[in-house]
DNA sequence: CTGCGTATCCCCACATTTGGGGATTTACAT
DNA sequence: ATGTAAATCCCCAAATGTGGGGATACGCAG
């Protein structure tokens, strides 16, 4: 398992370094004060896990995460912090972090923490993991559940998609292959039909909230 | 720590209560193969958790949990299954349970799970709190995230909240005191001006996704 | 006191959506 | 073969939204 590290204080940096690199098994391949250089410093490592201290000065370690995942999303990212701040945790796991842990959590914890990173899992705190699960409950709560509406047919749910885009009928018919105006008509009617709404904005907000898309 | 148990399989059932019976500070005070008569059985039990079985025959556990968690949102619920199924897991999250557990785990896990989630954690394998995270970033990409646009005075956040509960720009004039429709267009104006968009569904679809509501 | 932003209102012309009717063809199951 | 569902198209009239201009009044900071 190659590690690098992200961490500006020297004295954690270099702890963290010898205590994981001192582990059968996890090289660290680097260990820097900040992630400005990201692109650099990872373009000829292939770490496996980065753990990413969350406050640095000038630097923000989520939106490094977030720069970092995205050009390279098979990296397991791991924040690394002093707090547990409910806002700093979604923003994290939003930018692509799978982990999320404590700075003073035992030597033990931590190194767990990065090999369950490694083999597919996602290290949190079991608070942590609780205020992740509470959000689905708040955030959809008609997610996935049981619904008794009727299924759209393949073109009516193509349609919703090109609607959530925010296209207008003409697109829509455009983006369809260029099929009739009043076909995608046909297709909105049922759909308003079906998920009980009555306007654009209705099926839009019911498609993202019920996960329709 | 009280617990109630739901669970078909009868062996699997008593194996159950035994195991946790058996562990200090665990009381087993219900154990029952399905949930239909759940608000009689609970009315006086006062459980810290409950262990629903997903798979019973006649009777789905989400819809159980769910029903339960509406009447008694302070009880813990763990779902226990067989299979780690994606729908599933979600469909429970959303559902109100708090975690995850296979039938396959060892004794000490199970026990652990319940203690866990009587604790305030959330109880779930290392692959399924990674499916959840996932979640976050594939969902709200952006939500959270740090945000350059132009922030919505009082009025419009108003007006927004009311598009993407589907009102007409009439309706809202009215929800927001009888103002003058003339009123609402001019939010509107501005709100599309700051989103960077020009219709209502673009303006919808970005205040869920973004998380502006 | 002189901006600046917010909240409120107005007009016109044009584009788009909505609700109410239809229609045909193809495919698939009874 | 007969019916049902999906996919495609059409018309009309009315409602609603969009883009472009304005306007007044209030409060607050410089």
């Amino acid at each position: 398992m190659r590690v690098v590290l992200y961490e500006d204080n020297a004295a954690i940096r270099d702890s963290l370094s010898i205590l994981l690199d001192g582990m059968p098994g996890i090289e660290v391949i680097g260990a820097f004060p900040n992630p400005v250089n990201w692109d650099r410093q990872l373009a000829n490592a292939q770490p496996d896990v980065i753990m990413m201290d969350i406050e640095m000065p000038g630097l923000d370690g989520i939106q490094a995460a977030q720069a970092i995942h995205t050009k390279y999303p098979l990296i397991n990212i791991v924040m690394l912090t002093v707090f547990e701040q409910e806002d700093k945790i979604f923003r994290a796991l939003c930018a692509g972090a799978v982990g999320y842990i404590l700075k003073n959590s035992t030597p033990t914890r931590l190194i767990e923490a990065m090999q369950d990173a490694h083999a597919g899992g996602a290290p949190l705190s079991s608070s942590i993991a609780r205020k992740a699960v509470r959000f689905f409950e708040q955030t959809m709560p008609n997610r996935f559940a049981p619904s008794d509406a009727e299924p759209l047919t393949h073109r009516e749910s193509e349609t919703l998609k090109y609607l959530v885009e925010g296209l207008s009928y003409k697109m829509i018919a455009d983006r369809m292959g260029g099929i009739s105006y009043e076909t995608v008509r046909s297709y909105m009617k049922s759909i308003y039909r079906k998920l009980h709404v009555a306007s654009m904005t209705e099926a839009v907000a019911k498609a993202l909230k019920d996960g329709l898309v």
